[in-house]
RNA sequence: GCGCCCUUCGUCUAUCGGUUAGGACACCAGAUUUUCAAUCUGGGAAGACGAGUUCGACUCUCGUAGGGCGCACCA
């Protein structure tokens, strides 16, 4: 007989999603989808807050539509416009004015401004009480009279009691209504305000579980206000705490306060992503690393701490690391495909089922494709994935299979030296002899052992050339793998090159 | 300034009055090794401070300090 649970996501649309309200959306998504999972039924919502007309632009809504699409928080029905749902607002507003609940305000902005900054000048703390409140010497509840006069409608606020709210983060918080002021519902232009849209739309939209950040707990108590002077029920209310940067100060871009599909291109995977986001603030034990499911069924609002949390790269890469290393090639390759096409880049590496290419802008026509491509993606991906914290780091170490020729870097260029020359010319001959059917990592790793043997020459001495030489670095997985993925005429014709 | 909230290793956290205060990331050392990495093993590292309550406090209360958020005809 519980009602279903309802939550919702409600963004303004100022930019794009940040790492802060992706956070909010997903503890809302987790708790419909575990709502749901466990027979109550959930619905997760999604609503713009779209009233600011000058601020609001229509990619802002792509950029976030497209983020929660990423990170896989699928919400319920059409997302809602509050700019549309305005004249309902109006309705409430003047519905409140009616049941004696709110009133119209004469006093014009700019002399309530001048107060405040008289007020503030002298160190004094400012609330603005309309002479209107108490109709002021106006007829009682007169619109506003014709001519120039522009009026608001404020709420009546109790100016005496509490408001507290049972806030399932932060506990029972009490604000003294005599800290609340008469805030307006709706402008002298007829706009609703935002205290007022979120409300009357929560309302509406039955939401039973608001979950947003902190910096709406004092918000809160207003809006109450409004819950009770309209008799609604009020939701259940979870302030979670905000992200801050890593030296603890708000989240600055250089410390993460960036798009999702920042770390989309970053090559974080977004259940990696949610996984991580989840972790900061909420937990379940000692777990660390967990799938979308698990989160599903773990997640409890109950269990999410009322302090803050800082950011971590690191850590943000750790659990990438963890997720890419749980997933098989095929699904790898996918995530590969999703991130490359944003990338951009002189020369960028392209993952497709059929193998990664390389593809030059400048010239369509450069694209390249080893023979057994597909094949050395397979045999190198295992290895790529275990050093690798992001996907870009697969896609820059899988980089050398693509090169038309090797032109060794910096340090790489150093280690093909007169001295180091004639191991390669070792390697050369041995590996010659072992034939395509044999060309494998194991044979390879044989052969190698070999040279060592019977030439005597360090097995590093005789590496550090020959992985200049193949892949034109100084870093790469094990040789034999390296040539196993390359093929025999590849790795033939690389050596050579450099002999 | 006023109000509300927060405070366990460097970071994210476990603990729900009795623990050698646990785990993860990062860091350091060792092992292995084909450089780097990866892997394995080990190590250092914490209850902001001060009072209470209690047989006993990281845990409860109060104060102090530090930090965060809020105080619009912005959302």
């Amino acid at each position: 007989m519980s009602k279903t649970i309802v939550t919702r996501f409600a963004p303004s649309p100022t930019g794009y999603l940040h790492i802060g309200g992706a956070r909010t959306a997903l503890f809302n998504w987790l708790y419909a989808q575990h709502a749901k999972k466990s027979g109550r039924g959930g619905k997760f919502l999604l609503r713009i807050e779209d009233t600011d007309r000058a601020r609001h632009t229509p990619q802002a809504v792509d950029a976030i539509l497209e983020g929660l699409k990423w990170l896989g928080l699928d919400w319920d029905g059409e997302a809602i416009s509050q700019f549309e749902r305005s004249p309902r607002h109006a309705e409430i507003a003047r519905e409140m004015v009616a049941r004696g609940k709110a009133y119209y305000c004469y006093t014009p902005q700019d002399e309530i401004t001048a107060m405040r900054e008289a007020a503030t000048a002298k160190g004094e703390h400012f609330q603005f009480k309309s002479p209107y409140r108490d109709n002021g010497g106006r007829e009682k509840n007169a619109p506003a009279p014709a001519g120039d006069e522009k009026a608001v409608i404020r709420l009546k606020a109790p100016l005496t009691g509490e408001t507290v709210i049972d806030d399932q983060v932060q506990g029972r918080v009490v604000i003294q209504n005599k800290e609340l002021d008469d805030m307006v519902l709706l402008r002298s232009d007829g706009t609703p305000t935002y205290m007022l849209a979120v409300v009357v739309d929560d309302f509406d939209m039955g939401v039973t579980h608001i979950i947003r950040g902190v910096d709406h707990l004092t918000n809160a108590a207003r809006q109450v206000l409004i819950y009770e002077a309209m008799g609604w029920g009020v939701p259940i209310m979870a302030h979670i705490p905000l992200i801050h940067g890593a030296d603890g100060a708000k989240l600055s871009k250089r410390h993460g306060a960036l798009g999702v599909e920042a770390y989309r291109d970053m090559g974080y995977l977004p259940q990696a992503m949610c996984n991580y986001l989840a972790r900061l603030g909420w937990s379940h034990g000692d777990d660390e690393v967990f799938t979308m499911d698990q989160m599903i069924e773990w997640f409890d609002i109950k269990d999410v701490n009322k302090s803050a949390a800082r950011f971590d790269f690191e850590k943000l890469g750790a659990i990438n690391a963890q997720h890419m290393k749980m997933m098989d090639d095929g699904a790898l390759i996918a995530a590969l495909n999703i991130l490359l096409p944003p990338c951009g880049g002189a020369v960028t590496p392209r993952v497709t089922e059929g193998g990664i290419f390389v593809e030059n802008p400048s010239s369509v026509a450069a694209r390249h494709l080893l023979p057994q491509g597909e094949k050395g993606v397979r045999i190198l991906l295992p290895a790529l994935k275990d050093r690798a914290k992001t996907l870009i780091d697969i896609v820059e170490g899988a980089a050398f299979l693509f090169a038309q020729t090797i032109t060794p870097d910096e340090k790489a260029a150093a280690l093909l030296t007169p001295t180091t020359l004639p191991h390669l010319k070792l390697v050369l001959d041995a590996i010659d002899k072992i034939e395509e059917s044999n060309w494998n990592e194991d044979t390879l790793q044989a052969t190698l052992k070999a040279i060592v043997a019977e030439s005597g020459v360090k097995f590093g001495d005789l590496a550090a050339p020959l992985r200049a030489a193949l892949t034109g670095k100084t870093t790469s997985p094990n040789l034999s793998i390296v040539m196993a993925a390359l093929g025999r005429e590849e790795t033939l014709k690389r050596i050579a090159a450099q002999l």
